[in-house]
RNA sequence: GGGAUACUAGCUCAGGGGUAGAGCACCCGCCUUUUAAGCGGGGUGUCGAUGGUUCGAUUCCAUCGUAUCCCA
């Protein structure tokens, strides 16, 4: 590529940067190599001894200060930074080269020995070094970095670069995913992976996106869980699997929710919910520890240390303290509707005259109580109603044996004793296929290939679910749910069309 | 779905009915241990899009677009 004769391909990018890409083109410079050697990585080569000699770093060069005959710039990846000194006298004509061709942006190695410098930084006093690669646009500016959400959000590339929280954030989001994972091979579990496309989307209450199988001529789901596929997995035999899924639910936008969405599921034969309380509880600790060391988090303006013990409350405790209502006083949905409006409480649904009772009672307990949960509690005994895949509760066939861990208003974790009794479950979705066909989108169509699989025989069995974006967004106090994903999506710009 | 707010240089932001401003970045000069390096000099642009009002609109009005927040 002769870019003077190729001007036209290199317009609307900076003329400055496409004149150095010209000027090394023509000094016979490999304008994009294939290949460096780096003897340490940058966070590496910043711990190394002063006088550590042939260290090869290379990384984007983020910032350049020339002071006559000496020059400073610092090189920088996602993990780290260090600052390299160029001067005149060890590169000769290579100084004034560098200032002819290279900008901030670029990609660079170096090759020298490390000292400190008079003002105390690592530093890598560079004999020789090697162009990487151009930046045909301007990276953000240094100081104030890339604020603006909305190119946050569309090229993350950039506020990785710009922002040390940024960078920090998505590691940490990595290190979380990684030590759930170590937590629960030590403990036996195996993971899997189970379909994203589907016949029927089970597993949750939750609208599905529909899409089209052209070779098959079918139409598909995404999953809107993994749940009925594990637990397949323990009819064949797995007694602790788990499965890191990215699942889709085609609902509202808002600050803590996303359509595509992480979620970590596990279930294990045997167990019953409260083997999970424990399990979980310990898992959580374990990444807290990992991530922060500690086991005390900042949320919103509280200091909570995790390291307390989690109250176990009941749906009705709950509601009867933030209420005076008493949830089991009322026989049916209309009957807990009138009291819900004799009290004056204002439900944020459409349709509230629509619900059954166990709808009515967590719309209620969405709208009075999970608000004002902010350090951990364990919530217990949810309405049979909202939980189709949950196991009955041996006293009370109106309750199932199943706990959500709520943090700071949000659902970070739920999970239950499973239903493993073919007829009742039967029974349950048919149930779940009357309210389908009444019009509720989310209600649970009834899985046929799921029913077979249980008809086969389970064992006992207790899974959960944590949410891994919710979850990161509540420990790093993050405001919005994207701040925690890397591409979150976004309407296409007309440019793109 | 409704409301509020924002959209001005590559980035971060000011401004305002009469030919557009700063800092960073960039170019030139000085400077061999700087840290948002400094000092002196220099040019940044479809003011989100389209209409309307006006002698004149980037500014006022309307519609649309994108985003964020709040509400549903």
């Amino acid at each position: 590529m002769n870019i003077e004769k190729n001007r036209s391909y290199y317009e609307g990018f900076a003329d400055y940067r496409v004149d150095k890409l010209k000027y090394l083109e023509e000094a016979g410079v490999q304008l994009y190599p294939e290949h460096f050697k780096v003897s340490h990585t940058l966070e590496e080569a910043f711990s190394l001894p002063d006088d550590t000699e042939n260290v090869s770093i290379a990384g984007r060069i983020i910032s350049i200060r020339k002071m006559g005959k000496i020059t400073f710039a610092h090189l920088q990846d996602i993990q780290g930074r260090l600052q390299i000194v160029l001067r005149e006298n060890s590169l000769g004509e290579g100084y004034d080269f560098f200032h002819k061709t290279v900008d901030i942006g670029d990609f660079l190695g170096a090759h020298g020995t490390i000292f400190t410098t008079r003002t105390g930084e690592r530093s890598l006093r560079v004999d020789e070094y090697v162009f990487l690669g151009k930046a045909l646009r301007e990276l953000p500016e240094k100081w104030h970095g890339l604020t603006d959400t909305e190119l946050r959000y569309r090229q993350r590339y950039l506020d990785l670069v710009a922002n040390e929280k940024s960078r920090r954030v998505f590691l940490m989001r990595s290190k979380m995913l990684s030590s759930i994972r170590h937590f629960l091979e030590n403990k036996g579990f195996i993971e899997v992976e189970t379909p994203v496309l589907t016949n029927q989307a089970s597993g949750a209450l939750a609208t599905p996106f529909l899409t089209h199988h052209k070779a098959l001529d079918i139409d598909v789901y995404l999953r809107i869980a993994p749940e009925t596929y594990l637990k397949r997995l323990i009819v064949g035999g797995f007694n602790h699997v788990f499965e890191v899924s990215r699942c889709f639910r085609n609902e509202g936008v808002s600050p803590v929710h996303l359509q595509d969405f992480t979620m970590i599921e596990g279930y294990s034969a045997y167990f019953n919910y409260q083997d999970n309380m424990k399990l979980l509880r310990d898992m959580i600790l374990h990444v807290l520890k990992e991530l922060f060391g500690q086991t005390t988090v900042t949320i919103g303006e509280a200091e909570i240390d995790f390291g307390l013990d989690w109250p176990v409350v009941s749906f009705r405790e709950l509601i009867l303290k933030d209420t005076g209502l008493d949830i089991d006083q009322y026989a049916d949905g209309p009957a807990l509707l009138e009291a819900i409006k004799a009290k004056g409480i204002k439900l944020d649904h459409d349709h509230v005259a629509t619900l059954g009772k166990g709808n009515l009672i967590d719309q209620l307990y969405k709208k009075v109580s999970r608000p004002h949960l902010i350090s951990p509690v364990f919530l217990i005994n949810h309405p049979i109603d909202l939980s189709p895949l949950a196991r009955r509760n041996d006293d009370n066939p109106d309750i199932v044996d199943r706990f959500q861990l709520v943090v700071n208003g949000a659902e970070i974790i739920n999970a239950y004793s499973e239903l493993v009794d073919p007829i009742d479950q039967r029974k349950r979705l048919e149930e779940q296929s009357k309210l389908r066909l009444s019009g509720d989108e989310e209600a649970m169509p009834l899985d046929e290939d799921y029913l077979k699989a249980m008809e086969y025989g389970m064992p006992p069995i207790s899974g959960w679910g944590i949410g891994v974006d919710r979850l990161l967004q509540v420990l790093l106090n993050l405001e919005n749910i994207r701040d925690g994903v890397l591409f979150p999506l976004m309407r296409p710009l007309d440019s793109e069309n």
